[in-house]
DNA sequence: CTTCTTATTGAAAAACATTTTCAATAATAT
DNA sequence: ATATTATTGAAAATGTTTTTCAATAAGAAG
């Protein structure tokens, strides 16, 4: 089973409606390999849907976020970029290139987690981590043209 | 020699010049141990400096951004508060309660990096480690209010 | 201290991103 | 088929950040 379908899954066994704009936004998200803007969005899913509204958009994403389908990826100048979400314990890897993101997980951090909660008194309850640098294609590119 | 002093020596070094605006948000920002909005930063600037302007706010924020004196700190709604940077390899860890942010260092992911860029062909170049958790008040306050 | 240069300021307007309102539409259950 | 009601897009409203511009004041020079 697809991520599309997946997802078209999820939305209706929550109740949501499947109609032609959520389709177009979710083959759009579910199908992108580097994470996308709002109004990135909605530019392409006006490929497939060209009489879609950007207040359709947000509202999708939104419902997206919500069900855990899709999460925000963090870049040096924003927030408010947008990946089909990780499965469980994974981070992001971001090029800073071309934006192509994946996701890696096994990080270990319990031994720091365990300094730090009895160095300062604090509870750790959460990490958030992301990495940056180069994909292969990139690093090619940048070699041959630089 | 305190933050604010240090502050004000890196501005006048790099050809800035020491108005009462900048004043008032330096020592806002230089002696907050929570991540500020532009809108919060503003807002407390005007207790020392009533007729300071939003813009204005926007602007010294911007300077002292670049001459890495603050640095962002990320929330899962947002990331556009502003803490004092940390310095050298440090990252922060921020109370959800009241938003209290420390910083720590000695996280160790060498290993974790080495992994992933055998096994993805990524080359990683910048990490940003975020964690969350609750400070010792919030925690005895939890405790006895709920 | 006075003069000069020019970085900085605040008000206003503009630009931009996101949310709310609302009547019309269409997905789904019956 | 019909009824219910979630969803839609246009428009307006909201909130945030940036740009423009003339007036001001910081700091350098004399
Ligand atoms: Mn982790
Ligand atoms: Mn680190
Ligand atoms: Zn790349
Ligand atoms: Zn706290």
């Amino acid at each position: 089973m697809n991520r599309i379908d997946q997802w078209v899954k999820v939305l209706q066994e929550n109740g949501c409606r499947i109609t032609a704009p959520r389709r177009a936004i979710i083959q759009v998200l579910a199908e992108s390999h580097r994470a996308l803007q709002p109004n990135e969005v909605y530019e392409l899913s006006r490929a497939s849907y060209s009489g879609i509204g950007l207040v359709t958009v947000y509202r999708t994403l939104e419902r997206l976020e919500n069900l855990g389908l899709i999460q925000r990826v963090h870049r040096e100048d924003g927030c408010h970029l947008l990946m089909p979400a990780a499965n469980g314990h994974e981070h992001y890897l971001v090029c800073t290139g071309c934006g192509r993101t994946i996701l890696f997980e096994g990080d270990d951090l319990g031994a720091l987690f365990a300094r730090i909660e009895s160095g300062t008194g604090y509870r750790v309850s959460d990490h958030w981590l992301q990495l940056f640098g180069t994909c292969p294609e990139c690093r090619e590119m940048g070699q041959t043209h630089n």
